[in-house]
DNA sequence: CGCTACATTGATGATTGTCAACAAGTGTGG
DNA sequence: CCACACTTGTTGACAATCATCAATGTAGCG
């Protein structure tokens, strides 16, 4: 009966290799040139099922990534951008568990799993980084999950477009203006609400003045308002993180004499 | 991901990582026995705020783990149980971020994290496993997040009770007949759902045959019937994985040829 | 230009939350 | 041992939110 359709999380063959190979660009892996992958636009980064080797940096480019369930439902469980860390959800089982999925022609940096264990071994600091890019994958989907179960359906849509305007700001762009790279139903998958809930929100928080949308061209007008909506404030964001890799998709390499575990 | 480490891991079945040591030798880091520390029925282990140093393993007894949001709503985001590790929540910040109050009188191994740094740097093995630990508590996460937004109240329910049934029967005692050690608000917490919803969908499932509830006694009846209810299949579950502490509490020290990462 | 995917908006209904009353169990102190 | 307060659980009636179904509009793309 449901056997069958159990298989849905594995069933998806190993394609990756490839299509890793079809649109990388390779580079010398010299420390002053990290490899970088690049994927167009509708292209998978990897996919649910495929083996475990690497974790990604998102140099350029968005992307979303796809949950599937065991009984086959798709669901959307975050919209990686630049700066993001990408694979992790493929250590627990040597298999990656979710399908990352370009919006625009992205760039990433490949980062060898055992490049950073390797790294975490040799550098205090090192291990201080991926401990907590572990860390904050984890304290992300608590968050998540709270947004999903304790709040409604205008709060959780207000919060989108507070933490997409914050991602943006951290990266330098603008905070007030930013096009939404996904369609209304990605976003409900996302925040677990129907493509018309989502739609009808929009339209709402427009005529209510605090935003200004136009398909997927959005204006933050009103960022106290939306707040307010919220029930939170600007400081329930989580601080900035260190990126772990830096621009040109080095890892930093620091000597530091502060070699205790969790310092703030 | 590079070609080679994509072939060789292609060729073996899932969980090809860490069968690897399933058969070396265990013996103690320490002749010494752990630090345990005792808490009594409705005290915290720790709670949001305070810094963070230890992580703890579960030894006995049963807790609740809640996550306060900025605006002061509280949470339910887990039950944690006998041999679940706690605390992983606070390396992000170097603070806890969320209480963990005990059900019962619990008693927990006290896990300093600078010896599981220590530990991970000199053992291969253990940096797999505490590599493993982060990364079960990421994909938890992620299954929990799914469950909340895209099923119904029904479904939560009966995945709920399936789930700890489940957890009983890996700790070796019986998954068809335990008690619920929380309250029906703690689990609608848990769940995204009011208590009032809870009850009503046990009575439900118990005039339906699925269960018998006598207050906060459960007997599970018919497993297929509340697997269909799911919409899933019991191999939904993810795999056990190996225990962080032995039940003396040692950190399990293994003697392996095998000494690379398993990921290269 | 027409096709297709995406977005908007309305009407309607199901699921679930809210409010309320009551029952059952638990612990405390007289 | 019983009375009492208090917590927890059950069940009903009703309302609100959100999903579903449907129709229409709009933008992108060959």
């Amino acid at each position: 009966m449901s056997g069958s359709s159990a298989k849905a999380l594995r069933a998806r063959p190993v394609a990756a290799a490839d299509s890793a190979t079809a649109s990388s660009i390779v580079t010398p892996l010299k420390p002053a040139n990290r490899t970088r992958r690049r994927v167009r636009r509708g292209e998978t980064l990897f996919g649910a099922g495929d083996p475990f080797g690497t974790l990604f940096v998102v140099r350029a480019g968005h992307f979303k990534s796809l949950a599937s369930s065991a009984n086959g439902q798709v669901q959307v469980t975050g919209f990686p951008m630049a700066a993001d860390v990408l694979g992790l959800d493929g250590i627990d089982t040597g298999f990656h568990q979710c399908d990352i999925v370009a919006f625009d022609i992205a760039e990433v940096f490949v980062l060898p799993f055992a490049e950073c264990e390797q790294w975490a071994r040799d550098n205090a600091h090192g291990q201080r980084l991926m401990r907590r890019m572990f860390a904050r994958e984890i304290t992300r989907g608590h968050d998540h999950m709270l947004l999903l179960s304790a709040t409604r359906a205008e709060q959780r849509v207000a919060m989108f477009l507070l933490e997409l305007s914050e991602r943006y700001r951290r990266l330098g762009e603008s905070r007030s203006r930013f096009a939404l790279r996904m369609t209304r139903q990605e976003i409900g998958s996302y925040l677990g609400l129907q493509l018309e809930t989502v739609s009808r929100l929009l339209s709402h928080f427009q005529r209510e003045g605090f935003i200004q949308v136009q398909g997927r061209e959005i204006s933050m007008l009103d960022f106290p308002g939306l707040w307010q909506l919220t029930g939170h404030t600007p400081d329930s964001f989580r601080p900035m993180i260190e990126p772990i890799l830096d621009a040109q998709g080095n890892l930093p390499l620091v000597a530091d004499a502060d070699n205790g575990p969790a310092h703030r």
